[in-house]
DNA sequence: TGAAAATCTATCCACTGTCAAGATGCTGCG
DNA sequence: CGCAGCATCTTGACAGTGGATAGATTTTCA
């Protein structure tokens, strides 16, 4: 595991350039990340790295998959953690707190223009992650429908009988994922790129995403469902 | 395109410059911007730019004040025009529609490392953008404060420092506005960089817009507070 | 042992930002 | 009217950087 100097096989040159890829994206930015720069960094010839990545997006990309996942496996231990909070708060916060820990991956990870979206390994960390979202709002969806009161009746058939505003349920469950990402998205992309006022900010990851959430959510429903233009 | 072979002297060279920025960020990405690339789209030498602009940073500034001044135009277009709709709503999707439509401005306006944030007039120009969406949460919460009979203190100048130090007040909202602005700030940055399912973004920015917040809304209150505020 | 993988050295080429020095057009002042 | 001064723009050159490639070298492994 340690670097041996000296070696003329770095044993694992891969690993060591997601780390130097880490190390530049803190001390200098996203785009001071360049094949030579992160070979520098890891102790070999800047023309190693074309072997196991080939390019400058291919480094990135495989970044950008280490990332991912990183984040499933945080949502994952957020969500098995929670107890009496709502999941989906709980896990909602994990989200802004893993993009305010790990923010040089965060910065990469879902950035079109830094990976090769076609890339099987990577879309598949980036679904696999998305997926832990989407099955907690569903466990929180189907277990306010099954009453509220009683949440063991979780296999109940999907269709329910709710679905007549938003389309089918697969489709109401896929818009509330969404939005929620969506949500602690746009909070960790506006606090990392230091757009938030610092009353917000001054917070911690927790806190924030807490009150930003549920407060919107009050507001939305008063200005959208409460109907305050009428009545 | 549009430059008058033969004149020495351009005539609005910054404009030349901001236009040329927004073509090279439509066909080749942001990357591809640089002083020399845009200065020969613009049809000058490729030292020109430097004496309106200094720097690539400097450039990227002022393309982006020029975005926020545009986003705000269109902000304050939308809740003027808004008719029976939720001003929220109808602000919420005009973000949204105009991050689809002006994609190029978008990704570069809030952008930390595209943008010097120190700049006076960039940074005028992005709180002027978020006034508006500030002052049309400040209106939703103050309608419902009231009670929504009276619409006694409607004009909302400035700010009202009744109850800053509980806050419940301009914490509050300040509060609310954020966390609108992630929602939609998440919704076009993840549409923009292909991250949401093709489900979602087959429909209208509008639709989308709308059928997120309103979901999510519903959601985040089943979770937050167990029980939907049914009166 | 021999083939394949991993890494290195060396080089080429394109591109960028920046600087210096000169050319050109505009503008205000005598 | 004429000219000086200034902003604007051009040309040319330089140093640094980055990606790509070819071929040599070392190590691993079957």
């Amino acid at each position: 595991m340690s670097v041996e100097q000296g070696r003329y096989h770095h044993g694992d040159l891969p690993a060591a350039m997601l780390s130097a890829v880490r190390e530049i994206v803190r001390e200098q930015g996203i785009n001071a990340v360049t094949l030579r720069a992160a070979a520098r960094r890891a102790g070999v010839s800047h023309a190693a790295p074309a072997h196991h990545f080939g390019d400058k997006v291919g480094l990135l990309t495989a970044f950008a998959t280490e990332g991912c996942e990183m984040l499933r496996a945080r949502l994952l231990a957020a969500r098995d953690g929670a107890g009496e909070e709502s999941a989906l708060l709980v896990i909602g916060t994990a989200y802004v707190r893993f993009a305010l820990d790990e923010p040089e991956h965060f910065a990469v990870m879902f950035r079109a223009d830094y990976t090769r979206r076609e890339d099987p390994t990577y879309r598949q960390a980036r679904e696999g992650a998305f997926a832990v979202l989407l099955d907690t709002v569903r466990e929180v969806r189907e277990g306010h429908q099954a009453g509220g009161a009683a949440g063991d009746d979780a296999d109940g058939d999907r269709e329910a009988e709710q679905d007549v505003e938003q389309g089918t349920g697969e489709d109401a469950l896929l818009c509330a994922a969404t939005g929620a990402w969506s949500l602690v998205h746009g909070i960790a992309t506006l606090w990392l790129d230091g757009n938030l006022d610092t009353r917000i900010t001054d917070r911690s990851a927790e806190d924030t995403a807490a009150a930003l959430m549920t407060t919107l959510a009050e507001t939305l429903l008063e200005a959208a469902g409460g109907a305050p233009t009428s009545q």
